[in-house]
DNA sequence: GCCAACGTTGGC
DNA sequence: GCCAACGTTGGC
């Protein structure tokens, strides 16, 4: 941990995958906003507990898709925070490890900001120069949650336009 | 639908 | 603690 240094309080970025068959962000247009439950993966649950913060910039990306690709743009709109349907037996994500005095896994809130006219698609990442080192890009990645740089983020959004 | 890459599980 | 077997992810 670091000591008040500068970056402490800095904003981050993410990536957050969804498939868009389960969850769009159409979907999160439309509702607004929407607790991002089921992550079952200890290093993605990690950055959720340990290093994401409200406001934090979110690239939404739609896995599993033809294309895949970024949707569009949401936001960190909470603290981590215990995911209820670990211990809902009638949940896919049912875990029994967790329970609610003692949770495994948690999850943040997340609320929408902007749905891309376009999805920017994979492709289109990978034919970018400044995304040379984009972690999602890299063969074999599957966590769902990943961090990326501001400069990526910015550069994802420049896409937009262009 | 295929299958490579990965994370997890469980026998030892 | 090792590692083979298995299940899942996710691009193609």
């Amino acid at each position: 941990m670091s000591f008040g240094g500068e970056g402490e309080d800095a904003m981050r970025y993410w990536l957050m995958k969804s498939e868009p068959d389960v969850f769009s962000i159409q979907d999160l247009e439309r509702k607004g906003r929407e607790p991002w439950d089921g992550v079952r993966n200890y290093q993605a649950r990690n950055f959720m507990r340990d290093d994401m913060r409200p406001g934090d910039g979110v690239l939404f990306y739609h896995s599993n898709a033809k294309p895949p690709g970024v949707a569009g743009l949401a936001r960190v709109c909470s603290e981590a925070y215990p995911d209820p349907t670990a211990w809902d037996p009638k949940s896919p994500y049912y875990d029994p490890r967790s329970t609610p005095e003692r949770p495994v896994w948690v999850m943040v809130d997340v609320e929408h900001v902007r749905t891309f006219p376009r999805l920017i698609t994979r492709e289109e990442l990978a034919a970018a120069p400044a995304l040379a080192s984009m972690m999602v890009l890299r063969r074999g990645m599957r966590l769902s949650i990943q961090p990326v740089t501001q400069r990526e983020f910015e550069e994802v959004c420049a896409l937009v336009g262009s």
